[in-house]
DNA sequence: CAATACGGGTTCAATAATTGAACCGATCAG
DNA sequence: CTGATCGGTTCAATTATTGAACCCGTATTG
């Protein structure tokens, strides 16, 4: 592991839920010595990819990635639309949507859309999501390019005891997602939450990233799933077209399958 | 220098004129080694801060960038405060207006607005701007901490033939921004560029950053500096007030003597 | 009000990571 | 075919990174 990779991902412990972290604090998080996770963590603030608030000598995320951002979305500009169509899905499902979009051989969380409906809900802060474990994985597994299976077995951690943690079952998983149209990862990355994904395609026509709800696993219903699916697909229809690019005829043919009762403005594309 | 510094140095290279570089070129613009670049946007690619465009192998900005940005926004929501009234600045000046943000002992851009009235206009393209040689970094030295000034000292790189490189020069600069409330600096960085900046506040009362306008020199009249000096102060204080702070009284009082024929809504705050 | 725990920040020798010249195969222009 | 340029790789020399121990200021506590 580079120090690059090292510094870069104290960045990763910052949320939303903690948007300013002291230097001890974020040493336990990460794990690592307080002199090297100081050390890191000057050289991001040189950088302004982190600052300290001056009141309480917190660390926050700083400006630096601001114009950054800017530039991502000026030479590729996925996010935008992502973001009409995810708020739709997150306030139809009343549950938290996320997308995030295929880098090499990772995937990278895009924007998650949390919905206020439930006082509990799921709450995606992970940067870069495990292939294996994740509903938005398995979706990049079974529509996405060929090699991302090798980079996914290579790598298989247990984050829950329903996590895929054996070559085979994953095969089982893909193979299944590829069958149904709709990739599942039931508490497979966090105990209480289950998840559903479907992929996303660019101008390229290949998988650009996925389409995801993460929902309380207590809630989970048939009939919630039913509409979560009807979402996800309504979502990834018009992220895709945002994005330039069109869901594959097969694909489509799966979902049609899958939700018969789907509204005759669907049908009709 | 840290590796992290160096690798992240390689981001700054990209720029809405060059939003994709490749190996070689990355190489020759950051004077470094191929083996050494190549390991740098290795790293830089696995965390997800670069990407290649697979058709040309051409490295771009990644998407982890993006929720960092989003987080960074949620946590100091300083660009959404500043846009609307760089805007304006632009508008009304007819040239390039762009903000700044102070973070440590560094300027960082924050946002910049390119006026297209004119065929010919200023780029700014920097990630970091220096002190000594912008007018954004003179309205920094002139109006926050003191020990910036130790700082700018520590660094007088030349950037034209009318940069200022020395102590004493700076110092003056600094006192005549002081005494004026408009930091200029005239061809200081780039040879055709004139550039006018005040400071801008946040919640703490101290400075959170500078708005600037950067003319092409050629352009620069009396007239024209007027109404840039009127369009900056009206920016400062709407994103000052926006930031959560106020200006300081003494620089408004400057600003008053210096702009007599100011709006009657404006003397009226 | 000592005693103590915990915060951010620093030091230095041991060590593990970074470095870059040279090299490889592919591609392209002349 | 030749030479130039591209992205990418190798390996020994070296350089920067590492972390235990330490410092100081400030809450917390019995």
């Amino acid at each position: 592991m580079s120090v690059v990779a090292k510094a870069v991902d104290l960045l990763g412990h910052f949320s939303r839920e903690a948007p300013e972290i002291g230097l001890s604090e974020l040493c336990r998080l990460a794990g690592r010595d307080k002199a090297t996770t100081y050390r890191h963590l000057s050289a991001l603030e040189g950088l302004g990819f982190v600052e300290q608030n001056p009141a309480t000598k917190n660390y926050r995320i700083g400006p630096a990635v601001l114009p950054l951002a800017e530039l991502r979305e000026a030479t590729v500009p996925r996010r935008d639309g992502a973001d009409a169509p995810l708020r739709a899905l997150a306030e139809t499902t009343q549950e938290t949507a996320h997308v995030a979009v295929l880098s090499g051989q990772a995937l990278h969380r895009l924007i998650a859309c949390e919905s206020v409906a439930h006082s509990t809900r799921a709450v995606v802060d992970l940067q870069q999501l495990p292939l294996h474990a994740t509903a938005s994985g398995l979706a990049a597994l079974a529509f996405g390019p060929a090699d991302l299976m090798a980079a996914a077995t290579a790598q298989l951690t247990a984050f829950t005891a329903h996590t895929v943690t054996t070559a085979e079952a994953l095969k089982a998983r893909v193979a299944q997602a590829r069958q149904t149209g709709f990739a599942v990862s039931p508490r497979g990355y966090e105990d209480g939450i289950h998840s559903l994904a479907v992929p996303a395609f660019d101008q390229s026509g290949q998988l650009a990233g996925t389409v995801a709800v993460a929902c309380v696993a207590s809630r989970m219903t048939p009939e919630l799933e039913r509409r979560i699916q009807r979402g996800l697909v309504q979502a990834s229809r018009e992220i895709t077209h945002n994005w330039g690019g069109t869901v594959p005829d097969p694909l489509e043919a799966l979902w049609r399958l899958a939700l018969p009762l789907c509204t005759q403005k669907e049908l009709a594309r």
